[in-house]
RNA sequence: GGGCCCGUAGCUCAAUCGGAUAGAGCAUCGGAUUUCUAAUCCGAGGGUUGCAGGUUCGAUUCCUGCCGGGCCUACCA
């Protein structure tokens, strides 16, 4: 609602603008005012616009104030300050069009999107850092999805890296483990954690004595041959701990369509194809000298602008090593070739897990099932990947773009995010030795290869357990279950609130206490307004639909100085398909949490001032109830989105 | 050395394309409940937006330099 009258209100500007003073502005800056008493929109173009009309500012304004003249919706537009210019809406009528407004599609064309996220290598368990990334990404397709994208989710697994490899060596060689024992071990509730400590357990191995490496090289190339029992071992151990990323991710309501393994861009010579494109087109070239002697290479992202006798060994990334081996950036960019369609070649394709909501996850195969769904070949993709790993992302887009691939190039988003680390004080509060030198650092990284990190599981089931406790005092009359049920809605609430509270640029240094708080700008706040709303509609015996579609004039409700502050909470409710855009345009779902708190605490402000149920005039009492109707459909929206639900009770 | 990011209240963070008096939460202190449940609400204190210049009618925001911190910069992934 907001937003339609938004552009109402440009239109007209510029319309104006155009015919009066032959301007064309390809842009109006629009804001709201700091009270609402001032209105809705606020323009400060007169500004603007000052110098290029040779006029006052004020003068400028009071001119366009009387040009534009009557706008369908709006009360009527004003000068304000020292050039401002304000315009108000009809309240009642806004009031009426947001009731009744459906969310709007902004899908232009229907081809698909495809968001990558979590791509946890599958050699340990999930921690915060896989977290934040799974909460950002799955947040970021319910936004695609919500309005009105269809959207693909994958989830990329590198079952034959240096890490799974790491794992294996770690069971053979220190634990002294068999297949078989290994198959048995599988069978544990958590075997993820299992794997944990093994890792950091190989790796501090390596470190006693760089001979052991060769143990992983020899693992690595195992496994990469295939047809051996360590490739047999190791993909055992990959898919279990797999399986227990999506249990674990599914606590949180995550979920993925299709799982592509390296193995298979592996063994389907997907880099055949890549290689072959590139170096035809000569978006690779053959090193002869300097220390990369030998290896197929291209330009770094960072050396684009460098002429050509600038260029140093620093200033190239190698794709192919001199031993004919492709790294990491080369199955990526073969990767992305095919998910633009773009490598004509197919993974094949099999079931894998099934969630319970009836979603079917699939998982590339060698020979695949006859009939299964078609990914890749989309039209715009996000990877969600932390920003270390900006450049080698870089890396591909520009290998897209010199292939000549412009427009997969342009809609390549790398939606980058800060990691998250631990505090010192949590790191060293969870028993990990810090030197002096990391005590005094504002963070330190999580790190699989140390073993330091909160695990996800973990957190999630103090979060659970510490919701749990609140649950049992304030309803001891409920059955076990609904109460455990609700526990878990508020747990996963507040994880994914939290998680989504930062922009994606800072980092978070993690702390128990600020994870676990439950109060104050978190998502149990934003679930308990709806709880409170809920509950007035449940003994009132009515229903918010109701409510809302007997919707009447409240023109004389909005008025005042009472009428200012409920318009606060409409004003809010309204833009939340607004703020959906925005989080959508600059891939950043914070956006949604801090408004999502802003409107619960409008709504909390209302619940406490206004008592709606002893309300004695049936028609103010009906006002208040829509109020209420209004604040609360939009905050579940906005939860929904966030994949956040919310209890019956708390 | 080069590239990217950050520096805002005691702490953790916001601030829409450069706009009106820089806002929240936590913590501290003081209040509010015979009411739709207090996981709530109200109030108070707390700021040279790292420093110095520049652009602008206007800078937390843009530019330059400096200080401090983080990440990346492997023939690892």
């Amino acid at each position: 609602m907001y937003l339609y009258f938004q552009r109402l209100l440009i239109d007209r500007v510029r319309k104006f603008l155009q015919e009066q003073y032959g301007l064309d502005l390809p842009t109006v800056v629009i804001e709201q005012p700091p009270k609402v008493e001032f209105g809705e929109y606020a323009l400060p173009l007169s500004f603007e616009l000052a110098k290029r009309l040779r006029k006052a500012p004020r003068k400028i304004a009071e001119e366009l104030v009387a040009g534009i003249g009557k706008i369908p919706g709006f009360e009527r537009l004003e000068v304000a300050g020292a050039g401002y210019i304000n315009a108000r809406l009809c309240r009642a009528e806004a009031a009426l069009a947001l009731i009744k407004s459906e969310f709007p599609s902004l899908a232009a064309d229907r081809r698909k999107i495809l968001v990558e996220h979590s791509s946890i290598n599958p050699n340990k368990a999930a921690h915060i850092g896989h977290l934040r990334n799974a909460i950002l990404g799955d947040t970021f397709v319910r936004l695609l999805r919500c309005s009105g994208y269809p959207v693909d989710v994958q989830n990329y697994i590198d079952n034959t890296g240096v890490q799974v490899a790491d794992v294996v060596v770690g069971f053979r060689e220190l634990e002294k483990k068999t297949k078989a024992d290994i198959e048995a071990l599988i069978q544990q509730p958590r075997f993820d954690y299992i794997c944990w400590d093994v890792y950091a357990a190989a790796s501090s191995w390596y470190e006693e004595d760089k001979k052991n490496l060769d143990k992983r090289a020899e693992t690595l190339h195992a496994i990469e041959e295939g047809n051996n029992e360590i490739a047999q071992i190791a993909d055992l151990i990959s898919t279990a701990v797999l399986r227990r990323h999506l249990e674990t991710m599914d606590r949180l309501s995550i979920e993925y369509d299709f799982l592509p393994r390296e193995s298979e861009i592996l063994h389907l010579h997907f880099w055949d194809l890549a290689f072959r494109q590139m170096k035809e087109k000569g978006v690779l070239y053959l090193e002869s000298g300097g220390k990369n002697s030998g290896c197929w290479v291209m330009k770094r992202p960072s050396a684009l602008n460098k002429k050509p006798d600038e260029l140093t060994d620093d200033d190239t990334k190698v794709i192919v090593r001199s031993n004919g081996t492709v790294g990491y950036v080369g199955k990526d960019i073969a990767y992305h070739l095919w998910k633009f369609g773009l490598l004509g070649r197919d993974f094949g394709y099999c079931k894998f897990y099934r969630y319970p909501t009836g979603v079917q996850c699939w998982i590339s195969a060698m020979k695949g099932e006859p009939k299964h769904p078609h990914f890749g070949d989309v039209s715009a993709i996000y990877n969600v990947i932390d920003t270390r790993q900006a450049e080698a992302q870089n890396t591909v887009v520009e290998a897209l773009r010199a292939l000549g691939y412009t427009n997969a190039a342009d809609h390549y988003t790398h939606f980058s995010y800060e990691m998250v680390a631990l505090t010192p004080r949590c790191a060293s509060e969870m028993g990990y030795p810090l030197s002096e030198d990391e005590m005094g650092k504002p963070y330190i990284e999580v790190s699989g290869r140390r073993g330091f990190g909160v695990k996800a599981d973990d957190l999630i089931d103090r979060l659970i357990s510490s919701a749990q406790k609140e649950v049992d005092i304030r309803h001891p009359e409920l059955p076990d279950d609904e109460r455990a049920a609700i526990a878990t809605q508020i747990g996963v609430g507040a994880l994914r609130y939290f998680m989504l509270k930062f922009t994606k640029t800072s980092v978070i240094a993690f702390d128990f206490k600020e994870a676990l708080s439950f109060e104050g700008e978190t998502g149990p706040y934003a679930q308990y307004a709806v709880v409170r709303a809920t509950n007035i509609f449940r003994k009132a015996g009515l229903t918010p639909e109701q409510v809302l579609a007997e919707a009447a004039d409240f023109g004389k409700y909005l008025e005042g100085e009472t009428g200012n502050e409920i318009w606060e909470v409409w004003l809010a409710a309204s833009k939340t398909s607004t703020v959906l855009e925005q989080c959508i345009t600059t891939t950043e779902p914070a956006y949604a949490a801090k408004h999502a708190f802003q409107l619960a605490q409008l709504f909390n402000n209302f619940y406490h001032r206004h008592h709606i149920l002893t309300e004695a005039d049936p028609a103010r009492k009906h006002f208040l109830l829509a109020t209420a109707a209004i604040a609360r459909r939009e905050l579940i929206s906005l939860l929904a989105v966030m994949g956040i639900s919310v209890p019956p009770v708390m």
